[in-house]
Parts: structure tokens; C-alpha cells; sequence
RNA sequence: GGCGCGGUAGCUCAAUUGGUUAGAGCCCCGGACUGUCGAUCCGGAGGUUGCGGGUUCGAGUCCCGUCCGCGUCGCCA
């Protein structure tokens, strides 16, 4: 080692002995006659002091010329600070290291940013000198938090007797779910291996083989858009089991959630972990990730609505859709006529119509634009199953069930953030469970796996695998976090008139599913287990214990919403040879 | 693919209703300085206002197109 210490080390008892330190050059202050530089490395800062007697005048000279940001070697005694000039923003500010020898390792070109300045630099910008912004301490700190998640993940599911066990990149494509990322056969002309979207199927393939408690870091693959959460490729922590059900994965997870964020936060989560139905998510918080820190729940007033002379709430009932609305504690006086009109609009991109609102008065009544359309029975009826209290502010959407959930799930979630309510250090997890066997796709009319095809549904719910598939539950649960879904899984079909039943269902017919996924159907004529699993995504694991709201905070190298690495600038062109060789040409491509 | 926000010096931002030579701080360069820790002081360099077109006597500002970044809807079994 060229060092003896780290540069977040030493402390007062170190005082008096020599050391060599490494490290890059935060900032410099020169005096002239002496020259002080904060050396930085992922370990901390130490304040390295070049100047008399200790230095030579050349020595002090050179020093004032390192530029920002080099890597130098310097040696030298610890010594106290001198009295009143010690630094308590610093773990290391009791000290200083006093220059005898310094080297540079190497010099920096001028930095177009540097990782200590407060203006964070655009995006783009971080990107594109990845190495630069991953100096900073949030980036160290954020991938350091990563690296202890994933080891206390590992460390949990050894202890669990899990064998880790690496499923192939090179798949096959199996057209359904999210759009495959393709490569391209050499050796095979016109055909194509695609990157796994999860290691689903090799997962339960194991489970044939016996491996019975299967567990994998595995890197997925998608090519859908992104967002703030979703990258094109991300890191699932996979796991599967055999002769369990749903409640023994979900048992196991808890305790995961618990041990993690003991060891990554300090915090306590109590287990077993709260457990909320499919339909009960949608009709108190209209979606199947709840943000659960805040309370808000969604009441239905349709059967007030119904009874009502106002056209909008009537009409909505009498064509069996529904009027149902929010409950803002405390934020009549917090919403202009203004602020109400630019959340209209907000609830108007999800579908809705408008948004209806009331204002509960001193005296209890309710005011509203619309009141006057409404009887004060209704009126009062509508307080009371709102639970509304003065000063509250009621908002209502009359719209389909589906545009009911969206739009009171984003004014929930934009009103939760905008009131503050909850805080930013708060860790709720909870279980979705039951959800939907399948959903019909509007186009067709076809249904769909709302899961997988292989998914199990609820043993209660076989027989309505034939009477009725929209209230058919699966054996499928999702962890959710914070109000982000942070991972999902299922106990699997692995009896063969089921999994007809649902092919069939799916409208895939025998000779298709052979087709799609006839390794599978094979492997399972062999003496299959019953079994099921999970997959968690690390990446939203991190941002969230984090407590970040933008995935790419915590993924070293990750890329834009076009898909674009700016550093590497990938994707990029190849060369002609290089297509010819895999039977592929460009077509329909426009010039710049 | 749709909607929204943004792009001005290396970086972060400013620039009145469309009106003089597009400014500031940081960074950078040169100089001074032995106790700083956002060092200080003096001086200096630095601009195709993302790109292309249009309107206008005049465009950073208005219009059209386009590229890039971000958010979001669709999409993501």
C-alpha cells in the first residue's frame, strides 16, 4: 500500500506519528507561505498543511500549483491544530498532517465541475463525467448503502440454506410481458437470443431440478420507457422455493425488511408486515401501490350522489359509475380558487372530467360552487361520510371506477407531497395481496395474465376459472414501499388441468403454449414441486431506504430516458463487417 | 407516440413590453499573502444564447421545425 491511512482515519491519538497519505485534492488555500489542502478520499477529508519548518520554499511553491482535483502522495506528522483552529464539521478536525514529502500521482485537467461544489451541475452534465459526480459523497454514500443492502440480502438467504445459482443472459424470447432487448445470432442466420426480463422460467425450472431454495442477484432486461423508477436494465434480487405458499414467502420477506433496515438504518420494522387485499387497495387508495405513511383514504359517496338533483353526481350514479372523493384535513384555507383549478386540471390528465369540491365552514356547512345544485340533507349526508370537520377540504371525482382510482391516487400522492404528510425519514412496507388472476385488454376483449401465465390462483377461486375469470384472485403479492411497488411475486401453477384451464383462458392453445414455453411445460411433466417466489428490485430498494425519489441516484452508470449511456455514449455504431457477419442490415433509418 | 418543464460563459444563474456593447458568482489564468477550512486582496481571459428556418427596422426574448435532458401518460406479464 502507498498509504498508511485513510483520509477519514486519523484522529487526536494518532498525534506525533508519521504517516503517508492518499487522495485526491478538494481544495487548496494558499497563502504564499504556506498552503492548506483538504485531501479527500471515499473515507473522509484530512487537512494537510505544506509549510515551514517542516517544507521547503519549493516544496510550498509546488503545492499551490496542484490543480484541483489531482491524486497526490504526501508524508508527514500528525499534529494537533493549533488552538481555536480546529474544524468540528470534520471527524479529522482535531488534526492536521504537516507536509515532509509530497508526490502527485497524477494531475487533473480542469474539472467542468468539481464534487464539492454546492451548485449541483445539470443532469446531463453528471452523466457525461460519471467519474466526476461518483466522487461526491452522496454518490459514494448512496453505492456504499447499495453494497451493504445486497450483502445483508446475501448474508440473510445463505443463512437460509438458499443456493445461488446463475440463469443464462442469452435466453430465448417469449412474447409476452415488456418488449425484449435482442441479440442477434452469428452462428444462427436471421435468429435471436433476447435478454431475460426476469429469470422467471429458469427460476422454476430449478425447482424441478430440486434445488428447492433458489436465490439470485440477477440483471434485467426490458425495453420499455423510462422513468424516474424504471431503468432499461435493473438488478432483481430473484428467489423461488419449493412446497411453500404464499404466506411462507411473505413470512421470509419480513424478515429481510426487518434484518435490512436494522442493519442499513438503525430502524425497527415491526413484523409480520401489514397485509392489504387487492380490492380493499383500490377502493381505499385506488391503486395496487398504496402510499401508506398518510392516511386520506378514498370514500364512496355514490349512494349520496344518487339520490341528488345535481346532474353531474346523478348522471355518474344512474350510468353505474362512481362518486368518490378525498377528505384534505385542514386545507380549506391552504387551496386558492387558483390552486383548485390548476389540480383540476392535474385530475383532468388522468381522465377525469373535473374535480368537484366543498369547503367545510365554521358552522359546518358546506360551501361549494356546485352547492347550490345540492339539498342539505345530501349535503350533510356527504359530510358525514367523509367524516368532514371545519376547515376540511373535500374533492370528489365522478367518473368509471378505473378513472375514480387514478385520478384520487395522484391527488393523493401530489396532495400528501405538497402537504407534507408524512416524513421524509418514514418506512412504510406492506403487503398487496389477491390480486386479479386476470385483465381483459380494452382493445380485444381478450384476457390477459395480469401476472404471468403461470401464476397459481387462490385455491377458493378455482372454480371460477370456468364461471367468471374477472373475479378469479391469484395466489400474488407485492411488497410495497413507501408507495412504490418494490417487489412481487407468486406461487406458481404445478398441476397441468389448472394450467390448461388458464392457457386456455388466455387463449393460448396447446400447440402455442408448446411453442412459447414448451421447455417449461416439458420440465414440469417430470415431477414438478409445488412452489413459488419472489423477485425485489434492489435499484428501488436502495432510492428508497435512501430515501431518494430518482432511481438513477443509486445505479453507478446508469442511462437517460432515451436509453443513452452520455458517458460511454452507447448505444453506438458498428461497423458494417460487424452486421454483415450477423445477417442483419438497416433499413427505414431518416439521415441527420 | 402524447402532454408539460428546461437548454444563455467551463459550471450555477440573471437579462423589464422585442431595443445600447448579453451581466453576476464560482471555476480558470497571472500576481500578492504563514493559520485557512466557501481563505482573502489585485488584475485578466472566457459567449455560434442547443441547432435550422421565419416574422421584424431590431430576436436570448415572438412563431415553426428539430436535437438533447428531466417529469409524466400510454407502455412496463
Amino acid at each position: 500500500m502507498l498509504r498508511t491511512h485513510t483520509c477519514g482515519q486519523l484522529r487526536k491519538s494518532d498525534v506525533g506519528h508519521e504517516v503517508t497519505l492518499c487522495g485526491w485534492v478538494e481544495s487548496k488555500r494558499d497563502h504564499g507561505g504556506a498552503v492548506f489542502i483538504d485531501l479527500r478520499d471515499r473515507y473522509g477529508l484530512t487537512q494537510v498543511v505544506v509549510g515551514p519548518p517542516e517544507a521547503e520554499a519549493s516544496l510550498i511553491d509546488e503545492a499551490g500549483r496542484i490543480p484541483t482535483e489531482s491524486v497526490i502522495l504526501i508524508k508527514g506528522k500528525v499534529a494537533d491544530r493549533l488552538e481555536g483552529k480546529t474544524n468540528d464539521k470534520l471527524d479529522t478536525g482535531d488534526i492536521e498532517v504537516r507536509t515532509e514529502h509530497l508526490e502527485i500521482l497524477n494531475t487533473c485537467a480542469t474539472p467542468p465541475f468539481t464534487p464539492s461544489q454546492s451548485d449541483l451541475p445539470g443532469e446531463d452534465l453528471r452523466l457525461k463525467y460519471r467519474f466526476l459526480d461518483l466522487r461526491r459523497k452522496e454518490m459514494q454514500q448512496g453505492l456504499m448503502m447499495r453494497s451493504k443492502i445486497i450483502k445483508t440480502m446475501r448474508d440473510f438467504f445463505a443463512e437460509h440454506d438458499f443456493i445461488d445459482v446463475e440463469t443464462p443472459i442469452l435466453g430465448r424470447s417469449t412474447p409476452e410481458g415488456a418488449r425484449d432487448y435482442l441479440v442477434p445470432s452469428r452462428v444462427h442466420a436471421g435468429k435471436f437470443y433476447a435478454l431475460p426480463q426476469s429469470p422467471q422460467l429458469y427460476k422454476q425450472i430449478l425447482m424441478v431440478a430440486g434445488f428447492d431454495r433458489y436465490v439470485q442477484l440477477a440483471k434485467c432486461f426490458r425495453d420499455e420507457d423510462l422513468r424516474a423508477d424504471r431503468q432499461p436494465e435493473f438488478t432483481q434480487l430473484d428467489l423461488e422455493m419449493s412446497f411453500v405458499d404464499a404466506d411462507d414467502v411473505m413470512g421470509l420477506i419480513d424478515g429481510l425488511v426487518a434484518r435490512t433496515a436494522k442493519e442499513v438504518l438503525g430502524k425497527e420494522v415491526k413484523t409480520p408486515l401489514p397485509r392489504m387485499t387487492y380490492d380493499e387497495a383500490m377502493c381505499r387508495y385506488g391503486h395496487d401501490a398504496p402510499d401508506l405513511r398518510f392516511d386520506m383514504e378514498i370514500v364512496n359517496v355514490t349512494s349520496v350522489a344518487a339520490k341528488t338533483e345535481f346532474r353531474v353526481f346523478r348522471g355518474t350514479a344512474d350510468a353505474g359509475n362512481f362518486v368518490r372523493g378525498l377528505n384534505v384535513k385542514d386545507a380549506a384555507t391552504k387551496y386558492s380558487r387558483r390552486q383548485i383549478d390548476d389540480l383540476t386540471n392535474y385530475v383532468k390528465e388522468f381522465g377525469a372530467k373535473g374535480l368537484a369540491w366543498f369547503r367545510v365552514e365554521e358552522d359546518g356547512t358546506l360551501w361549494s360552487p356546485i352547492s347550490k345544485n345540492l339539498d342539505e340533507a345530501h349535503l350533510a349526508e356527504i359530510k358525514e361520510l367523509m367524516k368532514g370537520e371545519p376547515g376540511d377540504l373535500l374533492m370528489f371525482l365522478a367518473d368509471t371506477w378505473e378513472v375514480t382510482c387514478k385520478g384520487l391516487y395522484a391527488l393523493r400522492k401530489r396532495l400528501g407531497a405538497e402537504l407534507k404528510l408524512y416524513s421524509p425519514d418514514q418506512l412504510d412496507c406492506s403487503w398487496i395481496t389477491e390480486f386479479p388472476m386476470f385483465e381483459k385488454d380494452e382493445e380485444t376483449g381478450n384476457w390477459s395474465a395480469m401476472h404471468h401465465p403461470f401464476t397459481a390462483p387462490l385455491a377458493r377461486d378455482l372454480n371460477k376459472l370456468d364461471e367468471d375469470p374477472a373475479a378469479c384472485r391469484a395466489q400474488a403479492y407485492d411488497l410495497v414501499i413507501n408507495g412504490s411497488e418494490a417487489g412481487g411475486g407468486t406461487i406458481r401453477i404445478h398441476d397441468s388441468t389448472t394450467q390448461s384451464k388458464v392457457f386456455e383462458l388466455l387463449g393460448i392453445d396447446e400447440a402455442t403454449a408448446e411453442d412459447r414455453f414448451g421447455f417449461l411445460l416439458n420440465a414440469l411433466r417430470y415431477g414438478a414441486p409445488p412452489h413459488g417466489g419472489i423477485a425485489l428490485g434492489v435499484d428501488r430498494w436502495v432510492m428508497l431506504l435512501a430515501g431518494l425519489d430518482n432511481i438513477r441516484e443509486v445505479i453507478a452508470f446508469p442511462k437517460t430516458q432515451k436509453a443513452a449511456d452520455l458517458m460511454t455514449e452507447a448505444p453506438g455504431d458498428v461497423d458494417t463487417d460487424q452486421l454483415t457477419e450477423l445477417h442483419l442490415r438497416t433499413v427505414g433509418i431518416k439521415k441527420d
